[in-house]
DNA sequence: CCATAACGAGAGCACTGCTCTTGTATTTCC
DNA sequence: GGAAATACAAGAGCAGTGCTCTCGTTATGG
């Protein structure tokens, strides 16, 4: 027991070794991971990889586990904190979420590039990916449940009768707008930070580009009606 | 003259065969496109083909291109379809947007996927990419003329006397806020269409997608103030 | 203690982007 | 028209990739 542990514990090691150093190939070279490459600076034969991750692919999606796990940790840390009402929350979550983007734009761009239709993504992402919306439907769940979201008439059409759908997981008489609302936030919030990374804010927003996310943001937590 | 006209004849219909096939094989295998595969199905040398393109990388910018001016054609074409104010034109855009990337998931994920910090968008590409914005702006400046969009209060902070040096490039007194929330739109539409492509609405809005789509863009108009 | 399983290393396969050389058309100049 | 210059296609070759297989070595568990 204790004998195998040790085996067990090397081999815990070197999985952990071979992420970091992967993660740190991803963030200087790029998306092209090369598992030769990491390999080689983990200082083992590219073979022996392979007892520890079935494939590259297997290596990535590790990668991206960790990231959403990265992002949904610092969305929800912020969420956490005091604040003033829940449309400051959904702020503060909102630059949390950006910050941690700059910090490591390789990472972000793991998780929330390259839309790959056809992705299969694996049972163990969808568990991790899915923590920044519901830190985002926490928020907004408060903020309604607190009467801090100003009534608006409900949408029609058959996309309402989805939402709302979702929305009875949440709680009975929860409106789908909010529900909608929400998402949409959401990928609001994954748009703009995508957008300044991609560059699309060179020569129009160089200087506050924080304060230009915040005025974006304002508008998702209005489009909610969080007031 | 007739005779190098030949040649240059040839020449450019190997270029438009080459892409041809490059945007066929994007389309089925993925991302990771195979200058040798191409050059396999074309029927010449790996070899030749650098006759062509000076490298992998400037086919790929190639397809960037006449991708960005894919999307931007389908913009101002809808754009420019007789409609009843402009919200309903703004709508109009996004739907087509939308359409041409479901279309092509794999032409929309060569331009507005991975957000590859530090690229270098080659200067032949900036002209195209702008299309999409620049509709998006023509549009809400024929609201703002035409008197469409109900007035509010002008926010503050840095950015946005960095959005009225913008501002002032399409005409004098336009409101900075016009240009950040037509920005937001155009981040809001990309974000929203990514979203609906990286599979981020499965399990939640499976049938009317369409619905859903444009219950956002009418959050995105109704920030500009669009009516 | 010994069979079993886990592991690391190396060779090898098929593939990639790209370069260089060689031979062949084609255009251009005299 | 013929000769020099140019454009082009093909092939070999290099360095790199993901991945598989084999072969010793080492640790584990009965």
């Amino acid at each position: 027991m204790s004998a195998s542990g040790v085996r067990a514990r090397v081999r815990a090691e070197m999985t952990e070794e071979i992420k970091t150093v992967a993660r740190r190939h991803l963030a200087t070279d790029g998306a092209n991971l090369s598992l030769r490459a990491v390999a080689r600076d983990v200082g083992m034969a590219s073979s022996a990889v392979y007892r520890y991750f079935a494939s590259r692919d297997d290596l990535l999606t590790a990668l991206i586990i960790e990231a959403y796990d990265g992002v949904g940790a610092a969305a929800e840390t912020a969420s956490a904190r005091p604040a003033e009402g829940q449309a400051d929350r959904l702020l503060a979550l909102s630059h949390a979420v950006r910050d941690w983007a700059l910090a490591d734009p390789h990472q972000w761009a793991l998780i929330y590039g390259s839309p790959v239709p056809g992705y299969q993504a694996p049972q163990d992402t969808i568990g991790p990916a899915t923590r920044v919306i519901m830190a985002i439907a926490a928020i907004v769940q408060a903020g309604y449940q607190a009467g801090e979201i100003e009534p608006r008439p409900e949408p029609t059409g058959r996309y309402v009768e989805e939402l709302t759908a979702v929305a009875e997981q949440f709680g009975p008489n929860v409106p789908p707008r909010l529900v909608g609302s929400a998402m949409s936030a959401y990928f609001q919030l994954n748009g703009a930070v995508s957008a300044e990374l991609f560059g699309q804010l060179k020569n129009s927003v160089d200087d506050d580009r924080r304060g230009f996310f915040e005025f974006q943001m304002r508008g998702a937590a209005a489009f909610i009606g969080l007031t």
